[in-house]
DNA sequence: TCCGGAATGTCTTATATAAGTTATATGATA
DNA sequence: TATCATATAACTTATATAAGACATTCCGGA
């Protein structure tokens, strides 16, 4: 007795949904609605919902996997709340864009004391295809010989220099990368290039000093204290996709965390 | 029309939940699931429901309440979003606790850098209660005149002094606070004994150098860079409760940040 | 001590209805 | 006839409820 019983219903015409014969044992089931959002991940992963498309409705969806709407509304209610797809009541459920103002909110979080966010001014010093250093390689968990992507940058907020940072791409997943100039808004790009959407992204920081020519770059003197921001961004399969390393200056800026404001907060 | 009608059907004795008559525009309305929500916030924040006691059973409310187990499941369900309670299958659904291993997970986030999470020891410097400096009154949102109850302590990982930091609280909602040596977990304490629960942080970050008698206590060299966070901290009811400064030593230690991992990640 | 089963909790699914948006049709007016 | 404002129809997502599946605990009996 499980829920996939609802899945082999007759009137369902022959659901993509399914489960290897059960084992004894029950492990690696999972709920309906759980098989319905991967599914729904699967294809934006394969590209057939580009960002930025709207998703069929509720009800479509259900009737296609022969499901109820309450369950595709529950697989669209979790991947609404990890910012994947956006939905608008009387409109529709689209798969969510990288604009600018979304990577402002959800992937910048270094933002000027006077609170005002705004989006950085990009310069490349250099950007070129090599061969994945050995800390490239545990990050982006490469095999040994494979090729990055480097790009170096500079970043200024009110044509002041603000953050130096290196990115490391894998090779493979984005050809080409460095034949062109790097766009400001790079995850926008990853998307609309190479269909690759940034989903989650994992931060390490430090407080460090300055030195030479890092220092130089971003107009300070050695022993000038600076952010170190290791950023590790991961896909929507999970699959580890850009390494960046950044030093920003907080002098006039700083760094902002909030824990958990998924709901409205301020109740009562 | 409106969802209300649910709530003053027949079989529902005088319900808490109610709504003001409804003006010509319809501002102001909320959903039942967030009214029922609200309902259960203001029992937390006013006692009747404790950290660390169970709730009565979704059924329970719902009959409690008149309105249907799913409405209080969807309230429920934002509360545990938000860490507030805490579901077990089959067990019930608590009031969450602020037990050491909670506390280091969702609000500590320095971390050594070999991942391994551990509970820094502390020592207190001084403690009092004083006149609120200006800095510390727009932190707390309190009236000219305001006393502060502030500590100052060093914490250490290892036996090495990792943080240096000052606690502002407001002295009237904590009062003896500093009569006695602050313990170790103090947000597990601000609940137990004076009934306020920790909901939410926003921390400010930014890289700095240490100087003079900062230096000192933290066993480094005057230029030595740190990491100056500054945070605040929220009750259940939205009232700013504690503002804390620290430097923190980041040179085993890192400050992590994940975005947004919700639900269980690694789909497909 | 071990095991079966009832009791009681959350979890999942399904269905009905409300509320919001947009496109279409309608009708008055210039 | 062309244009514009206004109903109205057809979608959409949002909310509420009910019923049954699954998980855990506890107690009685062997």
């Amino acid at each position: 007795m499980s829920y996939i019983s609802y899945m082999i219903d007759d009137n369902a015409p022959s659901s993509p949904l399914s489960r290897k014969a059960a084992p004894p044992t029950d492990f690696g089931f999972r709920p309906l609605y759980r098989q319905v959002k991967e599914e729904f991940v699967r294809r934006m992963v394969d590209g057939r919902w580009a960002t930025g498309t709207a998703l069929p409705s509720e009800q479509g969806l259900a009737a296609e996997l022969g499901v109820s709407q309450g369950t595709v509304r529950k697989a669209l209610d979790e991947l609404a709340a990890e910012n994947v797809v956006v939905r608008r009541q009387g409109r529709g459920t689209y798969v969510a864009e990288h604009d600018e103002a979304r990577i402002l909110f959800q992937f910048f979080r270094l933002v000027p004391d006077d609170g005002i966010a705004r989006f950085p001014d990009s310069e490349v010093l250099s950007q070129g295809v090599h061969a994945a250093r050995k800390d490239e390689r545990a990050a982006l968990a490469l095999p040994p010989g494979a090729k990055v992507a480097r790009i170096r940058r500079v970043r200024s907020l009110a044509r002041s220099p603000v953050i130096l940072e290196t990115l490391s791409l894998p090779d493979r997943l984005f050809p080409g990368l460095t034949q062109s100039l790097a766009p400001n808004s790079l995850y926008a790009h990853y998307a609309s290039h190479y269909g690759v959407t940034i989903a989650h992204t994992t931060e390490r920081l430090k407080a460090v000093t300055l030195a030479g020519e890092d220092a130089a770059r971003l107009d300070r003197p050695a022993g000038h204290p600076a952010l170190r921001v290791e950023r590790l961004a991961t896909a929507l399969d999970g699959r580890a996709v850009e390494w960046r390393v950044s030093l920003c200056l907080t002098d006039t800026a700083h760094y902002l965390v909030n824990d958990a404001p998924k709901g409205p907060h301020k109740a009562a």
